[in-house]
DNA sequence: TGTCTCATCCAAAACGTTTTGGGCGTATAC
DNA sequence: GTATACGCCCAAAACGTTTTGGATGAGACA
């Protein structure tokens, strides 16, 4: 049982490969009676068009690309998961497929780019957690490839993105803590080359200094965004004199961590010490934890309706998209017990 | 800055297309000094090869696909993230691309794998959530084309799948809350057509039996999987009377759903009502949710390794894999009041 | 009768790669 | 001096599709 093409459907009607090319394709340059018969038989022989062809010959894939920065063995990150539901689910809608490769970041991360963009395996990218100085955009921008990222950048490029206000959401996450009367306050970053890692820790700098608090790096750590990492960081900070009243951490997942610990410490939450979190994802929610929600899923839905009109050659009536965290106050946080 | 092909390479350096790919190649009929020539231009003009050609050329994508059956507009569940951060990782370690589409289940969807499998968009196929009369396994079945499913169905056909022992952990998971000395177990199952919905259900089921409890159907209800969906009709169960002193869901999230509710009616987990879960996905450890735990993450690893060995036209040595579930006894099951 | 239009069809080129099946020398073996 | 082997190279075909640029013949119109 061969492969059925256009050819096997040329032989067996008499007509010609471009014949039977256009009469499926709908041409008006063909007789309703013969493509009434190609039709027929391209039905009885379960003729499927090769999408590979077809690629080479449109010089298009109607695929959107996304390379996932995964630390470690694994992406399996609700933030990562959150997003490509929404990139997926909206790409779907457009007629896009979805193609996902992981890489870890580094110099080979850019081969890996290399190889969707030159290779052309792709219409179009989908970068996510910018660093500083991101070598992937610095890339693709000086190509004239499709790409939309997550998040913004240090370097002096203009390209299409969306955002959160991550500095804007950190200040008013630091002043509401201040406002409960929180005046030592830890911060568990991020990674500090993350773009959003940076913005975040920004505003939590400026709440203290608009607030006449001091900015004391030793009640600054840096976890790897992940529960564990949070955990072990958190530890640091429990164990400072004096001990912090409140703890910022730059995603949930650290934040839940940092629950984790104090909780083992023997602490109540929201009572001998408040936990905040940045990002709302499921089990904050579950956990009472205050956060600051973005919506990511829709972020996802955005990139892709971004990327669909960059690769149909439109230009985008809004190239940069900033949006503002909400400030979602739960029962991690309260204000401290007078000492 | 037009494109760079073989063609480029050849004109540049004098030499034959042919001679251009076969030097690229590493070829050993092409002699040191001219591979280095070639190497060298190629080098300096960025070529990079057509994927696209070279796939069309080949007759194989290196590209793994998956369709994610979505309910309603999004597919951010835990367990489709976690699955698809394994499927994803091996893959890529293997040099495979993943693709992955969305379809919600219907009449539609064998359109899709259609279109992947005969259109020879991937060079193999990942089958997720199976049903009990499963029309996409049936269909790739009669193919001869490469897949693996994670889960059984009812229909007498030989693939090849993983599945995890969902009636044994089920089993276990009620004789565990029967030990306790519950009798009236609520259930919330899963939709019946799920494969794995059955075999939950069936363990279930057996457990009362064999304890000589009987099989009450009112107590037996039926969601949508999410945690909202678990909410709704564990609300109902709260309601009958006498009430279930424990209840079981047929996954996490609707045990979540379930444990807002009767947080929300007074009682307290663990005493008041016992509740279960099944997956073990990472809220259910956070909110100390007694549940089975099955190695989600483990499973789309082994479900890569075996499409990969599939793809190359190896014979797996193990082509139907049955993972027991782990019961996790947490806080959220105890034994129930005595009235 | 000759020209023009129009509907219908098709051969060939193109997309960029790999593979097939040699060709052409030069060196080795007899 | 003639076979044989081998190192190096290449033209052409192939993968399956779409697009380009006509070709053909019938009917309309002068």
């Amino acid at each position: 049982m061969a492969r059925v093409t256009l050819k096997t459907i040329a032989i067996k009607t008499g007509y010609s490969i471009t014949t039977v090319s256009r009469a499926l394709a709908g041409y008006s340059d063909v007789s309703p009676a013969t493509r009434e018969k190609i039709v027929a038989v391209a039905e009885e022989l379960g003729y499927y068009p090769n999408l590979t062809a077809r690629q080479l010959q449109k010089q298009r894939t109607d695929t959107v690309g996304i390379i996932l920065p995964t630390f470690g063995p694994r992406f399996a990150d609700p933030y990562f998961s959150e997003i490509i539901a929404g990139i997926g689910d909206e790409l779907a809608q457009q007629g896009y497929d979805l193609l996902i490769s992981t890489c870890p970041p580094g110099p080979g991360e850019l081969a890996a780019y290399r190889h969707k963009v030159e290779g052309g395996r792709v219409d179009g990218l989908i970068v996510i957690r910018t660093r500083r100085q991101d070598q992937r955009i610095a890339y693709l921008a000086q190509t004239s490839f499709p790409f939309v990222a997550f998040g913004r950048t240090d370097l002096d490029l203009d390209f299409p993105y969306i955002d959160e206000d991550g500095e804007a959401g950190s200040y008013e996450l630091t002043r509401h803590l201040i406002s409960l009367g929180h005046q030592r306050i830890g911060y568990i970053s991020a990674p500090p080359d993350l773009m959003f890692a940076h913005f975040r820790l920004q505003g939590y700098r400026h709440a203290l200094t608009d607030a006449k608090l001091p900015y004391d790096e030793q009640v600054v750590v840096y976890g790897d965004l992940t529960r564990r990492g949070g955990a072990q960081v958190a530890r640091r900070l429990l164990s400072l004199t004096p001990r912090p009243t409140a703890l910022i951490a730059a995603n949930d997942l650290m934040a839940l961590g940092a629950i984790a610990v104090a909780r083992e410490a023997g602490l109540e939450i929201g009572r001998d010490l408040s936990i905040a979190g940045f990002d709302d994802i499921p089990p904050a929610e579950i956990t009472s934890l205050t956060t600051l929600r973005q919506p990511i899923y829709e972020i996802g839905r955005r990139l892709s309706q971004m990327i669909c009109a960059l690769i149909r050659g439109q230009t985008l009536e809004q190239s940069h998209v900033l949006l503002k965290p909400k400030l979602l106050v739960r029962a991690s946080s309260g204000p401290p017990l007078h000492t």
